[in-house]
RNA sequence: GCUGGUGUAGCUCAGCCGGUAGAGCAGCUGAUUUGUAAUCAGCAGGUCGGGGGUUCGAAUCCGUCCACCAGCUCCA
């Protein structure tokens, strides 16, 4: 192994440094509290996790007690040995041992597997590998254990609740203070204390799930509705507008009664049973169906900003990013077979618009259809087949992400990737044969024949409530300025440039532009404070000066002093940055 | 839903072993008329998440419900 290897370029080296902190861990813990059971323990994308059953719950307080025994281990450099055993030996060495959840994990491993222990002192573990030759190798003073949590066995909610330690590792010191670093970042930014603090949209007691949004959250969202609109007007979409509440028959038809039930909400009007909508999709298959088509129509472009309500598990419910009633800014296609190549092209040229107009990177994901998918073997391969094809005939990298389509057919996934790194998944394809059929939808074909559309499911935002959660963390609240509530504030500096100032910011209004102006009487400092943590784009300073030359003194909210210059040159610079959508 | 934790004024928090609450910021009023990230003073504001129990007495102890936080599961 040579001396390059022990660098952090080294994607799998680093691998192992965690995967070997991670048994440290659990010699740690078993030298602390000999009476618990190994499970799993292996390394993440920023750091490793062990799972433990323990009688002890484990505190911040453990966590710190773990640690010094870890650096112990650390200073005993011991050295990791290397063993196989036969299957049989393998279990009866773990029974011995005493580690249920390992001997169960062995009886699990394929017959012909080679099965590969790991000793460092007295500590064994059922481990493929591969490690640092020594505990010695991990840095003591770049090692953090983060947080314990429970963690379901093999991550079946019906199986017993463990306690995971969560903890990383680093080959310095300062790639820990790095990471670490990053983590309070993500905190400064968490939208939930930045819309509070920005006065844009909060969750109370009263609705959990379901957010309010204020005057200035209001404007963000409008402002991304209609970029949407003109978006999808130019690539030639139709806007409609479905039903919150529709009868249950319907949600049978679709088979969103046997596959998302638990997830809907269902009220009674009258005698009737009614559902309130999880998705849009079957409205717009009722407004599809409105009257025949002819193949001249298609392809068909719909798309609508529906508001979907679902009952997600309290525990799971998050700020704006996981909610129990959101608009998706949903867009259906229904097309013919020949139409599929070009409009699913179509649409990732048209996700990857929005997505670099607010600076995200992204990867694609192609996800296949789910083990509860409702067409045959044929159709999940042959609709599979077709989005790969999309994706390779034109030069798009993914990756492949098993069974995760939806129960009607696969898709395309966008994970867009925010200023601090972190990706989400917003931005879906999903190509359906299903529910064209269910609905029994057709359109009349050059032959005069009734033939069956084929359609599209697509958003871009996913939904608008979790996007805006996003952009508020993604720009730390400083929204670019054809986004921001408040693009302009006037600060008169005393009572006598008040007339000025009314003046200014009235102009800035007929030129379309959001202004604010505060007259009270504080320092001008004060006021660009205020001004600065409310994340305005831009601030006009007014004072003597600028009333008796007739200009205005521009604030940038990043850059700071500008300088004087005439309010119309001012206005022009703005609007374009307004109207480019630029930040 | 599960595991662990938290819940005190609009916000951030203090209130040790039980004796019915305090600060800063924000708000209001007044003074101040100020040149690029906090002017000063005064006032007002909470039945301490809800409803129970223990106790002479509970924000403080115990159970319960609710909400939130970190994860698990799930997912836009």
């Amino acid at each position: 192994m040579s001396d390059n290897q022990y660098t952090f370029e080294n994607e799998n080296y680093k691998k192992a440094c965690r995967h070997t902190t991670s048994h440290i861990l659990a010699q740690a813990v078993k030298r602390l509290f000999p009476k618990t059971k190994l499970a799993i323990g292996p390394a993440i994308a920023d750091g490793f996790y062990y799972d433990f059953d323990t009688e002890e719950a484990f505190t911040p307080e453990t966590l710190e007690s773990l640690e010094s025994e870890m650096k112990k281990i650390i200073k005993e450099k011991l050295a990791l040995e290397r063993f196989e055993l036969a299957r049989e030996d393998a279990i009866a060495f773990m029974a011995e041992r005493d580690e249920p959840y390992k001997v169960e994990l062995i009886r699990d491993l394929p017959e012909d597997a080679v099965i590969s222990f790991y000793r460092q002192g007295e500590f064994v573990d059922l481990c493929a590998g591969p490690h640092l030759d020594s505990t010695g190798r991990v840095k003591a003073n770049a090692m953090k254990l983060t947080s314990c949590t429970g963690a379901y066995w093999r991550g079946d909610s019906s199986n017993k609740m463990l306690q995971r330690i969560y903890g990383t590792c680093f080959m310095k010191k300062d790639e820990l203070d790095a990471y670490l670093e990053r983590i309070e970042e993500a905190k400064r930014r968490d939208h939930r204390k930045l819309g509070r603090e920005l006065d844009l949209f909060a969750l109370f007691d009263e609705g959990p799930g379901f957010p309010f949004f204020f005057p200035k959250g209001m404007v963000i969202r409008n402002e991304l509705e209609s970029y949407w609109r003109q978006l999808h007007q130019e690539c030639g979409y139709q806007e409609i507008k479905t039903p919150i509440i529709l009868n249950e028959e319907l949600w049978h038809r679709s088979g969103h009664w046997d596959h998302y039930k638990e997830n809907m909400y269902f009220t009674k009007i009258d005698d009737g049973d009614y559902a309130v909508k999880p998705m849009n999709c079957p409205g717009g298959m009722l407004a599809y169906k409105r009257r025949m088509w002819s193949y001249k129509d298609l392809p068909m472009r719909v798309g609508e900003l529906g508001l979907v309500h679902r009952h997600e598990l309290s525990g799971a419910l998050h700020g704006l990013m996981r909610v129990r009633a959101f608009t998706q800014d949903d867009a259906h296609i229904f097309m013919t077979e020949e139409q599929t190549h070009d409009e699913i092209l179509g649409v990732i040229t048209k996700i990857d618009k929005v997505y670099k107009l607010f600076g995200f990177s992204y990867h694609i994901e192609l996800s296949t259809c789910p083990e509860d998918f409702i067409g045959n073997d044929e159709m999940r391969t042959y609709s599979e087949n077709i989005l790969k094809d999309v994706l390779d005939k034109n030069g798009k990298e993914y990756v492949i992400n098993p069974g995760d389509g939806a129960f009607y057919g696969p898709k395309i996934d966008f994970h867009l990737e925010d200023a601090i790194g972190r990706t989400w998944q917003c931005g879906t394809i999903q190509l359906d044969f299903q529910m064209p059929e269910r609905f029994d939808l057709e359109y009349t074909g050059t032959d005069g024949a009734k033939h069956r559309p084929i359609m599209i499911h697509t958003v871009a935002y996913g939904s608008i409530e979790r996007f805006i959660g996003i952009l508020t963390e993604h720009f730390a609240g400083a929204f670019p300025l054809w986004l921001a509530p408040v693009q302009v504030m006037v600060l008169p500096i005393t009572d006598r440039s008040r007339d000025y100032a009314e003046a200014a910011a009235a102009k800035l209004k007929d030129a379309g532009f959001r202004v604010e102006t505060d007259f009270r009487s504080e320092k001008i400092g004060y006021k660009i404070r205020e001004a600065q943590l409310q994340k305005v784009p831009y601030m006009l300073v007014l004072g003597d000066k600028e009333a008796e030359n007739g200009t205005v003194t521009v604030r940038k909210r990043a850059e700071g002093d500008q300088g004087a210059m005439d309010l119309d040159d001012f206005i022009a610079g703005i609007t374009q940055e307004k109207i480019s959508r630029t930040y």
